[in-house]
DNA sequence: AAGATTATTGACACCGGTTACCAAAATGAC
DNA sequence: GTCATTTTGGTAACCGGTGTCAATAATCTT
């Protein structure tokens, strides 16, 4: 720990105590915190050795003004999971830690048609050096050249490439659900019901994609009735569960679009007390804590959400985070999602 | 909308601009900024004229230099409940909406011996007006005492009055957990067990002390081998299902003191066939996403998480939010918790 | 060794507000 | 009408850094 000393006066020293203290101009120390080349090695240690000495810590709100930005990135986001959320904001976290950077957080609301307009204020004011949009606002062009046009760095988050790979980070929905409904077709299932996300959404068409590609393959084709149009949300798989498991020849899979409505169908089905995997395989999508805490545990898509929020932040500000947060040019902004396989699936009933 | 008026240059009007504008000095724009009184309503008028026209916004980071302040409040939080840290987030959102005001997100690592001073560190840093502390780490008495002496405000949020009330928001968790035991005890339970949070937790020990409290009333005891200890998390409910269930004379009801736990709780009775709640009643608390993601839906005890977050901050920052924000002296700082009865609960079977 | 180059450092204005303090104007008392 | 008192507006310094550009020191050429 370093000494807690104060400048005159006991208050935070400044950079005029370090400077005097090093026997230097303020500009050389602001030189050394800036990390500037230019510099004997002799002048950085007085200098950093002067900063040990009385515990110095640049006043961001000077080096704001002075920068005409704040150390700051920004957090945009609208989404309905709020796990999700947290989790990627532990990975922007991580990034950041020994950083300069602060995060600050900022839900907005996609349905407002202001929305724009308080964004614009909210970047005008905090001026962050960068944002980061959340899927689904990630979507959104306009958001995109609104940072653009006020100068905000931004990145968009998403369940594919929303944009040039500087500006992205995503995930690869599409194929992951490909490979897990080729999982169900393997088991023997050949009644595949979908529940979809909704309407408007990328990650929904990207995960649809998937699974169409899947059926595809074998030949598959997919009814009408087997496919449920949900909203992410619990109500709506459990309407979707209602509508799928009433049919007369009711599917023996369903991959739902999110865990949310998997979980829904999952309570019809023990409504109707059609066992779960036996008699119904169910699979999600996100591994959120409901995956885990419904019963069986549920075999869902896991994506990367933290280490998408560290990349976030690593593409978005590589140069304020230090030596090697850098995002080598070779490294793809898509980072691949993972099938867990818990205890919702099994094979095919035989009496089919 | 005002027109997107620009200073000389295209950029951002200044409080020069706004001062060249109206003919006065830029003292007196500030003045108007700041609501000072000696202002003839004529020199206000033009001065707001000039404003308006302009489009000027006066620039956080030149007045947090010289406020010696940044117009933040801060979130500190090392909660697990995602859904609960989103919530309150949002709150307090409600209430710094209208206001010059920003949040500061900062997740601490309770764990960390180095918590203190990371801490220490970010507020000298950002040096917010105010911090909140979420539960559990609100608990932590030398996190409140570093507030105080940085000259930061706080608000300490939890399940029972943890402080002097300007510096605190909290639910009544002690007293809904009594009536929803007591409601158990109205359906005929007798053998009802109890699922504790982990060790130092205030929320814990004061669900506790509601559970007991309601037993002790109905001349009830608590059997040791009924009274389990998991530290909120799922897995730790389902060790706790376990061992509650599998007692030659297990429980008929159990109260578990989170929804997690519970989760887990009924994932064991499901496995073990035994009916929810046909044959075990179960009531969670904290209403998390989880309580209706499970079936059958959970009873469970909602906090009013969003309520406090908007409390928090007006008790935070009366002076910052405008006029009506102010907490009247005679509110409560305990916001109260309500039941939320679904389908984990029944009568007590009439075989025991 | 002198002059040319280049690497380091410093002086000073400036970022966009605020406060401290002073001057001018307005008001009131006598 | 003059002087003391209260309002109001202006000037300068300051908050704690950064940018520009010139000055100085170090290194290289020939």
């Amino acid at each position: 720990m370093a000494a807690q000393g104060k400048g005159p006066g006991g208050k935070q020293p400044t950079i005029n105590d370090v400077a005097a203290l090093a026997g230097v101009s303020k500009k050389t120390v602001s030189r050394v915190i800036n990390r500037s080349e230019f510099l004997t090695e002799k002048t950085r240690r007085a200098v950093e050795q002067a900063i040990e000495q009385l515990g110095f810590v640049p006043n961001p709100q000077a080096r704001a003004l002075a920068f005409r930005r704040n150390f700051l990135i920004a957090l945009l986001h609208d989404n309905p999971n709020a796990q999700t959320v947290l989790n990627f904001q532990q990975g922007v976290l991580d990034a950041i830690k020994d950083s300069d950077l602060a995060l600050l957080v900022r839900p907005v609301d996609r349905g407002s048609d202001k929305m724009l307009d308080d964004v614009r204020v909210f970047l005008e004011k905090q001026r962050p050096i960068g944002a980061m949009l959340l899927p689904p606002i990630s979507e959104n062009d306009d958001l995109a050249a609104l940072c653009e046009n006020l100068g905000v760095r931004y990145v968009r988050v998403g369940s594919a490439l929303l944009d040039d790979a500087r500006h992205c980070v995503s995930s690869n929905d599409r194929e992951v659900v490909a490979e897990a409904v080729r999982g169900l077709i393997a088991r023997g299932h050949r009644r595949i019901g979908f529940v979809r996300g909704p309407a408007g959404f990328r990650s929904a068409a990207e995960r649809e994609k998937g699974f169409m590609e899947a059926l595809a393959e074998a030949g598959l084709e997919l009814p009408d009735a087997y496919h449920a149009r949900g909203n992410y949300r619990y109500a709506s798989g459990v309407e979707a569960g209602e509508a799928l498991l009433a049919l007369a020849s009711p599917p023996t899979a369903i991959f739902c679009s999110n865990d949310e409505m998997a979980a829904g169908v999952m309570g019809i089905a023990h409504g109707k007390g059609i066992a779960v995997p036996g008699q119904l395989s169910i699979i999600g999508f996100d591994d959120s804590p409901t995956a885990t805490h419904i019963w069986p545990a549920l075999t869902t898509v896991r994506w990367p959400i933290r280490e998408m929020g560290s990349r976030a932040a690593r593409t978005l500000v590589p140069d304020f985070l230090g030596f090697g947060a850098k995002v080598a040019s070779d490294e793809s902004p898509v980072l691949p999602s993972i099938l867990v396989e818990r205890q919702s699936v099994a094979a095919a009933p035989a009496d089919t």
